[in-house]
DNA sequence: GCCAACGTTGGC
DNA sequence: GCCAACGTTGGC
């Protein structure tokens, strides 16, 4: 027990994300589906989305798994964090659509992390109701032209988008 | 399909 | 460093 107590203690503040996906492309089903129910968070194209997963996000996070791009988009589970960021090797792939000539395994652009399912939702929280919530007027996703598709939210916000959790 | 909003690129 | 052009995102 003490312990137990002790490890945590030393433990950097856990954190929790967002991430969102279009899912005909992959959908919260695509993860529950995937080996050990974990896949890698790759083809992500953007600087700031790319530092979040490259230098903030730590094994033992948290995160919704967001869909978007679609006739409800909203949050459809809870995924966590199983490693670190790392180089993205899809964008060394010429034949992936996210291939990008610029990055290459010496000096890598891009980053992912791999991530498992925790759960999914019974009922999605749909962004409507997101948009409703008075405890998520700051929250990045519903800031107007918001596009990271990943993104940090915090304990509060984290706490008061599970009280939505039916 | 439309379109507002944004990030990136590249000419200058 | 500026900024127009372009491509992309994502709700509707």
């Amino acid at each position: 027990m003490i312990a137990k107590e002790s490890i945590h203690s030393n433990k950097v503040q856990k954190r929790y994300w967002l991430f969102k996906s279009e899912p005909s492309t992959f959908s919260i089903d695509d993860l529950i589906n995937s080996p050990n129910r974990t896949a890698s968070w790759d083809g992500v194209r953007n600087f700031q989305a790319r530092n979040y997963l490259r230098d903030a996000m730590s094994v033992g996070d948290n995160g919704f798994f967001y869909h978007s791009s679609c006739a409800s988009p909203g949050i459809v589970g809870i995924v966590q964090i199983t490693s670190t960021g790392t180089a993205d090797v899809s964008a060394f792939d010429p034949l992936s659509p996210h291939y990008d000539p610029k990055s290459n395994p010496l000096n890598p652009r891009w980053f992912m992390v791999n991530v498992k399912f925790i759960k999914k939702l019974k009922t999605p929280i749909t962004l409507q109701a997101l948009k409703k919530n008075p405890h998520l007027s700051s929250f990045t996703l519903l800031q107007k032209g918001n596009r990271l598709s990943v993104m940090p939210v915090t304990k509060q916000q984290w706490e008061a988008i599970l009280v939505m959790a039916k």
